[in-house]
DNA sequence: ACTACTCTCCTACAGTTGTAGTATAATAGC
DNA sequence: GCTATTATACTACAACTGTAGGAGAGTAGT
């Protein structure tokens, strides 16, 4: 399954819920972070500031100062973390396996009739694909 | 997606090693964990007896004494817990929509013909059901 | 100039996870 | 009966994670 190009730590849960935010809106302040958290996500400012700043030393995030207040965008994008996170996951749970993920997902979950073309769809590029 | 009976704590990276190894062999003495670990999992025996003994505690695992030697058997089926952390994983990294998980599986993986059967034949249960 | 606000930076601390040593008890071999 | 082996129970400890308070600096209003 594709490729990381940095050897980063993964994120920790609440790391998710933070860059989840950054990477929707790029450019955010703590207090924009802060702010958007839903109420069950709700923490002390300060608690904020310290998980930006520890995903700045992880080297998720870069911190620019503007006047007085930090700035933080992502310096890795969504896509190659999810992929690396998504292959984690397999590997721990099923085995590394994918097939099998889809096969214990897809009886599980509320397939909307769009969702299935689209699944459809994709199934026949990848046969396509292997010819 | 369906429901978890206890409310356990979430499995560790090497809490679900030890566990996969307990639910494909069921009774399990510490050697035996320890011994059928690959090389990369190797640990010191008194750290498998330390993963065990937390395991009982976190309510995953039940020991039974018979002579010297503590066995181990699982108190919830496998199923159960990949369905907790499947749902865990989507709501963290995919904001809960397995389709999303989904669209992303699909393109990555290398999907053998009969997983796509497979899972065309799983699309039209699904189908079927919703009418 | 004083006050209230708000930001950063530094420090703290408990809980969890990864890792294993040590003391002690039973057992098997000689 | 002594020795080596092996299992358990207990203890330890550093890193990481979740959570936040306090000190001090800049800024806006009066």
């Amino acid at each position: 399954m594709g490729h990381r190009q940095k050897n980063l730590e993964p994120l920790s849960k609440f790391e998710w819920t933070i860059m989840n935010r950054i990477w929707e809106k790029s450019r955010q302040t703590a207090r924009e972070v802060m702010e958007a958290l839903p109420v069950e996500h709700r923490r002390a400012y300060t608690t904020i500031q310290t998980y930006l700043e520890r995903l700045v030393e992880k080297g998720y995030l870069q911190k620019e100062k503007l006047g007085l207040v930090n700035f933080y965008t992502a310096t890795v994008n969504r896509s190659s973390v999810v992929e690396g996170a998504t292959s984690h996951f397999v590997n721990q749970v099923f085995g590394g396996s994918a097939s099998r993920l889809a096969a214990f997902l897809l009886p599980n979950i509320n397939l909307q009739p769009e969702d299935i073309l689209v699944i459809r769809q994709m199934l026949k590029e990848a046969e396509d694909q292997n010819g």
